[in-house]
DNA sequence: TATGGCATTTGACTTAAGTCAAATAATCAG
DNA sequence: CTGATTATTTGACTTAAGTCAAATGCCATA
């Protein structure tokens, strides 16, 4: 599965001048403050995000709840999938967790030079199977792992994690309540 | 989402002469009876499964029990994904749920043809989106919804499910245990 | 058509995690 | 610095679903 980034760096890497260019004519920096949001719930996800500094994630609202879907760094593609694809309104918010840089690239636009340059259709598949790769493996723990074990992993995987993004949105990252997420660190701290 | 069926089948519909040529010629249909393995986990998913008749599920093994992950029916792909993008050792066991015929494609010789006939290379990436969003949804209702409701709604979508899988593979799929689904049914039951 | 083997249901009890409420702790503006 | 606001922890109780064990139903075949 890491394998696959590599992957995808490499046909990025190797992009021609003219595939650049039309991927830079459809491509826009935008800055938003903390808080700001990318997308809200109900909007048509017109804008893949290429985070290029900051965090962000995707959220939904459940009962009155925020559900975490997705924490977003640098490097990462923040899109709300579904709609994205679709062209339907999205059930997710994108919100920049801290400041954040991103680079925006327009959905119709990219669907039209993905018929030109195939090394962008490409790109587009094999993002979108690594993206696919994660879901799997995110249900797959949340299926097998406990709450206990979901957090030890996280913090395992990427550790400082913790220091940037406040623990409400990793709960319900984790799925579990903020409550529970405290207590599970009660017990694991060391 | 389901208008993104529409869109993969008017692309089959359109595939050209040459393209339906070298689908076929790595094509190659196959039989299994029920309860036979089409995969068995920790072997590498070489082939994508195109279901012509008949019922498959994916499962894996978690602490001695059996998780299914989807239920396949006629026209539905049947591929362990991570395994088959990655060609590492599958999680996941193929099997068959009912007698099935399948039309077997070899991943590398698929491979090979899609960067040469573009149409694939989009489809790929269109049965990829659906499988997606399929998560997506799965990954939601586990998270929004109770057992009973995920119950009601699976009779919603597919009522026929229920005369052709047994229940136990239906509990597995719904993510519950055997006799909380008893009792879901119990209350349900009209 | 009797019987052994699955499939399904029912019962009694356990458990992980949620909820609601209150107490601390940390942070930040003035 | 100081109070106010927000973030985090702790406590007491509830709940959805799981577990284990036993009972019942449903066949397929010999």
């Amino acid at each position: 599965m890491n394998e696959h980034l590599l992957k995808i760096n490499s046909i990025i890497e190797q992009l021609d001048g003219d595939t650049l260019g039309a991927l830079g004519a459809v491509s826009k920096i935008k800055t938003y403050k903390k808080g700001d949001f990318l997308l809200y719930q109900g909007e048509v996800c017109r804008y893949g995000f290429w985070i290029e500094s900051g965090i962000a994630r995707k959220f939904y609202l459940n009962e009155n709840k925020e559900l975490t879907t997705e924490l977003l760094f640098e490097n990462d593609l923040a899109v709300a999938f579904s709609s994205y694809v679709t062209q339907q309104p999205s059930q997710e918010f994108i919100q920049a967790v801290t400041d954040v840089r991103v680079s925006s690239i327009d959905n119709s636009s990219f669907q039209r030079i993905k018929g030109q340059f195939s090394a962008l259709m490409e790109l587009d598949l094999l993002m979108t199977e690594y993206y696919t790769m994660w879901l799997e493996k995110r249900l797959f723990d949340f299926h097998t792992l406990d709450a206990s074990t979901r957090y030890s992993q996280l913090l395992r995987d990427q550790p400082n994690i913790i220091q940037q993004v406040p623990l409400t949105y990793i709960a319900s990252y984790l799925g579990i309540s903020l409550e529970t997420l405290s207590r599970v660190r009660a017990k694991i701290k060391y």
